[in-house]
DNA sequence: ACAGTTTGATTAAACGATTTAGTAAATCTG
DNA sequence: CAGATTTACTAAATCGTTTAATCAAACTGT
């Protein structure tokens, strides 16, 4: 078996032409009588050929590649922004790649070098927890555009587009003050994510403004899983029992939360009120269904898309930073 | 700006040695003194160098891109699915290309020359709907090894990792029955979706052997998303009053069915039993917690990944198909 | 009929790595 | 110590494209 692969050789013997003219015809360059065309594509299809990308871009240096590193496509936060960011891309003739970081520096480095080493045109980035600029040096020093999104890195000029995250946690802030809530606790999420620090200072802004008195009861750092939602609430019913309301960095660790308060006979939404952000598609059909702030990922995608894919064409243009508007989206939880 | 990249020769030139020398180096291959090795990588890392995979594999033919193609990505279990054979495949050195088919014959077809034109290894591929035999002729034809996943061709040797989704319609009719349930109705996915065929004549087989006269009250077509189960939902009580039990595709159309039975003030799980396929994490907390068959996108995907990656090394190895057991989880619905 | 343009195609030189064949020096062997 | 072997390295060919430089033939307008 193992039939090799056919080359441009092949479908310019195969149409009596030379390579150079296949070539020319499969990127509409040249000027090339009809005739040929028309025969060179027939011989091309007849023959089964594919065009051998890699020697393409050796020999061109132009890729239609895009590199997407998030901190893990089995969630579906970043699931929907890759889809979205993939159907953008593709629709502008480029392929991508997806790799995982698990949210570690030393994976993101590997994974975005491998990337270079593929020849990506370009690269979008969800930054891991800690990243600093020296992270990305590698990609500048190649020349290869990219833009970040989801994660800021501070005072860091690069193309960005993410959510105004501390509008967002101004939003939820405000609303559980307006329910009347007054003992919030805000959990989950890493200490140095930068989205986690928005969300809570603006919570604590929306408490400051109400009463200059009003402090967080707690503040518990760790993963964004459903697990240590369901820990941190825990602990958090066993050290600071009069707790009223749980801000959560995200709706699963929200979800996690309404396990453990149920665990322990609290009525989510009545005794304890529980608000998310992300406004995941299921949060609307869980137990009580669950009040968050929405935020966009599918817009996320493809803005990002949008914007690599101009960066690309013209690796000019000034950086700017996009950051879209959360909506907070009131059920029973809160 | 737009720094050229840095070559292996000017590696080569940097630690005073010739590019195949540098070369060996980088590939473990040859007899080289230590010194130079060392050398050699202390240049490397000090001009920042990366290997250019385009010129490596377009001379040696091997690559270390492998390819998944799936209907969509966005969709959690293709999520999960996607996410284990990403981490797989990169334990074996491997970076992954992702793309999604929009469960379109078309797109698959371009999807998967693209990916071939990048010089991917090897190909991971849940096939869309309607494909038959000579749509992976492809492939063959350029000797790429491949395994399909989750959706099997009927009657085509290729290696295949999959759910018994026969089994699985077994267990859920049997489980309905057992309930006392006998006016079932099928909701949501296409008709020529080979694992819809199969579960739904999983389920019609444990009518029949419960009762050789019992029959499905309706069968609805559709797209297997939250939307459609909602709207065939609201159909089925329309046109089929009486039906009690509705099996749906998976889990998103049974939460679409959920909201419709809500809007007509059915009460799920009491007045009309719901039962789902995949058992998506938030299942468990939906209102009522949904009864569901378990199907394993994690195992598939990392199964399916390693599989590819011995049918890499050894082409010849016999194609095997592997079917993994679903399980009943019971909760609430039904 | 002539120089000048245009059209349609070809030739040959890259692109950056790997690999084969080869060489010089060092080491071994009996 | 001569000859055989091993070690450490290099020059050059090669992979399949793209593209700049040519070139022949056909067309222009005078």
């Amino acid at each position: 078996m193992q039939k090799k692969r056919v080359s441009i050789k092949e479908v310019a013997e195969h149409a009596g032409v030379s390579a150079a003219t296949v070539s020319l015809v499969l990127n509409d360059k040249g000027s090339i009588s009809d005739k040929t065309r028309k025969q060179v594509r027939k011989s091309a299809k007849e023959l089964g050929f594919i065009l051998n990308k890699s020697a393409s871009r050796l020999r061109s240096g132009q890729s239609l590649l895009i590199g997407l590193v998030v901190n893990d496509i089995s969630n579906p936060f970043f699931a929907e922004l890759s889809a979205n960011v993939e159907t953008e891309a593709a629709n502008a003739g480029y392929l991508s790649v997806i790799a995982s970081t698990q949210d570690n520096v030393e994976t993101q480095k590997f994974v975005i070098e491998t990337m270079i080493g593929q020849g990506v045109a370009g690269l979008i980035i969800s930054s891991a927890t800690g990243s600093d600029e020296a992270d990305f040096e590698v990609i500048r020093k190649h020349g290869i555009p990219y833009v970040l999104c989801v994660r800021e890195l501070p005072g860091y000029a690069a193309d960005f587009i993410g959510f105004d995250n501390f509008q967002a946690g101004v939003m939820a802030g405000e609303h559980i003050l307006d329910r009347g809530y007054r003992d919030i606790a805000f959990v989950g999420g890493f200490a140095d994510n930068t989205n986690r620090i928005s969300r809570r200072e603006g919570v604590k802004y929306a408490m400051r403004r109400r009463d200059p008195d009003l402090a967080l009861v707690r503040d518990l750092v760790g993963p964004a899983t459903r697990q240590y939602g369901h820990d941190a609430t825990l602990e958090l019913l066993a050290q600071s029992p009069d707790t009223s309301a749980i801000v959560c960095i995200n709706d699963y660790v929200a979800i996690g939360a309404y396990a453990a308060l149920k665990e322990k006979g609290r009525e989510v939404g009545a005794d304890v009120a529980v608000i998310g952000f992300d406004n995941v598609p299921e949060s609307a059909a869980w137990n009580p269904p669950l009040t968050t702030v929405e935020l966009f990922p599918r817009s996320i995608g493809s803005r990002a898309a949008k914007a690599l894919v101009e960066k690309i064409r013209d690796n000019q243009r000034p950086p700017e930073r996009i950051y879209l508007a959360p909506k907070l989206v009131v059920r029973d939880s809160a």
